[in-house]
RNA sequence: UGGCCUAUGGUGUAAUUGGUAACACGUUUGUUUUUGGUGCAAAAGAGUCUAGGUUCGAGACCUAGUGGGCCAACCA
């Protein structure tokens, strides 16, 4: 229900358009189109969600079709590792298929193109032929070869596709116009030598078309309905059309090229073949390095398939460049890790704590709640005893009033456990805390303000915890043109650190997720074993508490924080002030516009005639802000300011205005 | 000296041309809590880039301007 009372995107209202014009639903038919030659990332997952989401909305096929026209750079490699991201992410498609399918299909059509007079082969170097293709600004200029015979075409083609011409020396070009506007329509190229071997078709094609011929002929043989792209293929489309203009039957469905923004994420790269540079240097550890923005990245770290889909859903379809905070990343997946966590308490930055009045040699095993958002989860058991590890930041000898954890003389509760209170700290010679001494007391239903985790010493289990932190310290590393997205690598994006564990993990499975409590999202790594535990950190909770000890840190008072959230107004200036309360003038009721009134006037006082001047240009039909204008001018007029010729036009044209009050407030002044 | 796309709170998306421009994230506040998490409640923040035009009525349509993006690979 809700589902269907959600808005529509605009790709959806095309479709709905479609539908209601006459396009059966039946007829309705997807494709997702990578090019095996790099790894998934979130940005792809954006274009998967909107074609198999669709195919889900309306039960439509939805194909996977694997753009391989460029056996260079294509490896089966990436074929596993794409049809393992989409299915991971949930994905079913209809046929697997590959652009390589069709390259006879393309071949007869390309053939007749030449027959029809529409293509023609050019042997000119590369060189040659982007001089004569001009530039955006200036049109191209024909080449010798384009007028070459039919016949000629035709046996050049032939020797091109039997391997009798060397790469380079000829390709097959559309003919269509070197004076177009678009730079594509200029005679694009369709085919070009390439003596490869194709991880498909081995070497049964010297010749390899490029993604024009190849993309639109490949959705016109799926009867793909609607081909949703990026945006930098728009000017694509007018070519798209050309071609298949050639040869769509007039009483089949013909595919429709639509294009969304792509997903932009801030202080991340999207470009495979930068990433790949990060891989190719060792930045990182490979295409799955959890700091990687790849899918299986993001599943190495512990991401889950419905975050994923959710965050997708939410960052929503459109056409302007658009960058996503990362923190709505976040937000989904500790929305999902939440509910579907299991808790359990690891100290990763330990100092020991002595219980003095707990027995030595003492031990209990005491219940502790998997996860109060599951009432399904049910309880474990966890050790605890005379000698335990805190955090170190759950600590301070002295501290302010909001510091509600442990510190002298104070309580606080340890998790699952007692309650305790500092008693006194043992420091090395350098002045290091080195141990914590406290007393407890079993009575635990005393309020305290602070909670700390705990592990016992003597039951903890050693595990190694990797910390990442972005891996640019730029928001948009990759939009400086004059810098090289590498300078902005953050040199701290991987702590390896030693954490100790409640015993309870000393089984966990690798990709398992666990919440650390009151600190993060953690999943076992697949290098994890039994002698050696792995976790990465898949994201912190929220921490209200180190935002505010940062900026408690950085100087900024308890009052100075407050009166910034206060309405962000106590600096601002009058005339901004005039101007907001001009806005909303005209809808008041006349009672409170005379309050209102009042108001400005009261705030006219602090403005000065080189503050006003600028609003006598205010569009004729914002009425509340000429207004606002107009009283606080008057106001400047009684004060003492001389009437000038913009006072007088900006005056005269409040007069010749619809708007009553505007009318009244522009005579009060012609009268001074 | 071009063509195409685009412009709505800090961010991302909505809004059959008609009630006070909605939702999510983020921010702030209060509250609950054996996680400074979660939950709950609330607040601040936009007259929709600018100027004209069409209309009884424009965020939406038209024109111009401005800002941003894309287009000159034998890449996709």
């Amino acid at each position: 229900m809700s589902e269907e009372s959600k808005s529509l995107n605009f790709i959806e209202h095309i479709i709905e358009e479609d539908l209601t014009n006459g396009m059966s639903k039946d007829d309705l038919r997807f494709r997702f189109p990578p090019e095996p030659n790099g790894y998934l990332h979130i940005g792809h997952t954006k274009a998967i969600g909107i074609s198999f989401g669709l195919g889900e909305r309306y039960n439509a096929p939805v194909n996977l079709r694997f753009d391989d026209t460029n056996p260079a750079k294509e490896e089966q490699e990436y074929v596993d590792a794409i049809k393992e991201d989409i299915s991971w992410l949930g994905y079913t498609w209809s046929k697997e298929l590959y652009s390589s399918d069709y390259f006879q299909q393309l071949y007869d059509w390309a053939v007749y193109l030449i027959k029809e007079g529409k293509a023609y082969v050019d042997s000119q170097s590369s060189q040659a032929m982007a001089e004569q293709k001009g530039t955006p600004t200036q049109p191209g200029v024909d080449g010798p070869y384009r007028n070459r015979s039919i016949a000629e075409n035709l046996e050049l083609f032939q020797k091109m596709k039997n391997g009798e011409c060397e790469e380079g020396s000829h390709v097959l070009r559309a003919r269509i116009d070197m004076k177009h506007t678009n730079m594509l329509m200029r005679d694009p190229l369709m085919y070009r030598v390439l003596k490869k071997h194709h991880h498909r078709t081995g070497n049964d094609w010297c010749i390899y078309p490029m993604y024009d011929w190849t993309h639109g002929e490949s959705d016109y043989l799926e009867r793909i309905s609607h081909s949703l792209c990026s945006l930098e293929f728009k000017p694509h489309r007018e070519l798209y059309d050309w071609f298949l203009d050639q040869v769509v039957a007039s009483d089949t469905i013909r595919p429709k090229q639509r294009e969304f923004a792509r997903l932009n994420l801030s202080y991340t790269i999207m470009s495979k073949r930068k990433l790949l540079k990060l891989v190719e240097d060792n930045i990182v550890s490979g295409w799955d390095d959890p700091r990687m923005p790849t899918i299986s990245g993001l599943r190495r770290r512990g991401y889950t398939p419905n975050a994923i889909r959710k965050f997708v859903e939410t960052v929503g379809v459109a056409k302007r460049d658009n960058v996503i905070d990362v923190a709505l990343l976040e937000f989904c997946i500790r929305e999902d890790l939440n509910k579907t966590a299991p808790r359990v308490m690891a100290v990763l930055d330990p100092v020991k704590l002595v219980i003095t009045n707990y027995p030595e040699g003492k031990e209990e095993w005491l219940e502790a709640e998997n996860n109060q958002e599951d009432d399904s989860a049910g309880f474990r058991k966890v050790p605890f005893s005379r000698e335990l590890y805190i955090e170190r930041d759950d600590f301070k000898e002295q501290a302010s009033s909001n510091y509600f954890r442990l510190t002298l003389g104070k309580e606080v509760r340890l998790k699952n456990a007692y309650i305790i209170k500092g008693e006194r700290v043992v420091k090395d010679a350098a002045g290091n805390i080195t141990e914590i001494h406290c007393t407890y007391t079993e009575d635990t239903s005393k309020k305290v303000k602070g909670t700390l985790h705990w592990v016992s010493i003597k039951h903890a289990i050693k595990a190694e915890v990797r910390e990442y932190d972005r891996l640019f310290m730029d928001e948009s590393p990759d939009a400086h043109p004059e810098k090289d997205f590498m300078e902005f690598l953050n040199p701290e994006s991987l702590k390896i650190i030693t954490a100790y564990v409640e015993p309870s993990l000393k089984d966990a499975k690798i990709g398992e997720r666990y919440q650390f409590q009151r600190l993060g999202y953690f999943n076992v790594d697949k290098d994890s074993s039994a002698e050696k535990l792995m976790f990465n950190k898949t994201v912190g909770l929220r921490d209200s508490w180190a935002k505010e000890s940062q900026s408690v840190g950085s100087g900024e008072k308890q009052s100075e924080k407050q009166s910034k959230a206060q309405n962000n107004q106590p600096q601002r200036k009058a005339i901004d002030i005039i101007q907001q309360l001009g806005k909303k003038y005209t809808n008041l009721p006349e009672e409170k516009q005379l309050k209102t009134k009042a108001e400005i006037q009261e705030h006219a006082k602090n403005v000065s005639y080189d503050d006003l001047h600028p609003w006598f240009n205010t569009a004729a039909k914002k009425v509340g802000t000429r207004i606002a204008t107009m009283i606080t001018l008057r106001v400047l007029l009684e004060q003492g300011l001389d009437k000038n010729e913009d006072i007088n036009t900006f005056v005269a044209s409040g007069l010749e205005d619809t708007n009553e009050a505007l009318v009244t407030e522009s005579k009060n002044i012609s009268r001074l």
